[in-house]
DNA sequence: TTTGTTGCAAAACGTTTGCAGCCTC
DNA sequence: GAGGCTGCAAACGTTTTGCAACAAA
C-alpha cells in the first residue's frame, strides 16, 4: 500500500485527525527518497516549512506506528528511519566496525519470508539485516 | 563463536585492554539471557557491580563494534539490544501499534540467508525482522 | 613505562511536559 | 461545538566532555 493511503486508513481509523503539518512531512519523507533521522527532520525539513520540532517528534511517532515509516538498527549515533515502502524494496547489510550500510536485493529470502502465515498475526512488512565486517575495515 | 571468544580476539586485534570491568559488564549481559536496554545496564548492573555508568556505555559501545551485542529496531521509547550469538538463534515479529515483540523460528529462511556471498564484506550475522498487528491490537 | 581505561563532575544536548489557542470534523 | 493538534517554553534527564588517577601489558 502506499505510504499516503496507509496515513490516510490510519488516521481514519483511530479517529484521528488530516493535518497540514502531517501531510507536509509525509510528502518530504516521500521525496527525500533515502534513509533519514531526527536531525534531518530538524535540520532540512522543520527549519524549511512551517511546522514545529514537536509536531515532528510527535509525527514520526504516529507514523512509526502506522507502519509508515521504520526504524532500522543501525550502528552510530543516530537513530536512522526510512519509509516502510522504501525499505521493502531492499536488505541490508551492515558493517558493525565502521557502521557503512549497504543495500541490496534478494527475492528468494524477500517470498520465503512473505509466505510466512502467523496465528494471531497479520504481517505487514518483513525485513533482514545482515551484520559482518567490510573490505576497508578488513584490510586495516 | 562464544561471546566472551568474541570479547578476547577484539581486543587481542585492536590493541586494547582486558579489564575486569569488561569482563564483568559481558558476563553479566550472558547471564540475563534476554532484551535488555541501557537502563537495565544502568539500574540493575551498574547499581550493583564495581562499575561506573560511563563505562557502561562505553563498553557498550565497544560491544556492538566487537559483534558481540546487537541494536533492534523495536518501538517504544528505549533502545533495545540482546547479545548477539542468542539473538542468532531466532527471529523477531513486532506489532508495530503496541510495540509487542514475539520471537519465532524460522530455519529456511535462515539458511538461506546463510548461504550468501557477498564480495568485500564478511559475513557474520543475520537477522529477520517481521512487522504486522498482533490480535489483541486488531481486536480493538 | 607507556598508553588505554576508568570514574567523576560539570556541561551540553535532545526530548518531554503542560498548557493555551487553533483547527478538523 | 467538541476534541484532537499544534507550538511555545520551561523542565527534565540522559549522554558527552575533559581530566586526573589508575592499571594492563
Amino acid at each position: 500500500m502506499k505510504s499516503i493511503e496507509k496515513l490516510e486508513k490510519y488516521l481514519k481509523e483511530h479517529e484521528l485527525r488530516h493535518t497540514l503539518e502531517r501531510t507536509s512531512m509525509l510528502e518530504y519523507i516521500i521525496q527525500l527518497d533515502n534513509h533519514f533521522s531526527i536531525n534531518t527532520l530538524m535540520n532540512d525539513f522543520a527549519t524549511t516549512h512551517h511546522i514545529s520540532k514537536m509536531s515532528v517528534y510527535r509525527n514520526l511517532e504516529l507514523f512509526l506506528k502506522a507502519g509508515i515509516v521504520v526504524m532500522h538498527p543501525f550502528p552510530g549515533d543516530e537513530i536512522i528511519y526510512e519509509l516502510m515502502e522504501r525499505a521493502e524494496t531492499h536488505s541490508h547489510r551492515i558493517c558493525t566496525l565502521c557502521g557503512a550500510v549497504k543495500e541490496f536485493h534478494d527475492a528468494k529470502a524477500t517470498k520465503l519470508l512473505r509466505s510466512h502465515r502467523f496465528k494471531g498475526f497479520t504481517m505487514k512488512s518483513n525485513h533482514i539485516y545482515i551484520y559482518g565486517i567490510c573490505s576497508k575495515c578488513r584490510d586495516k
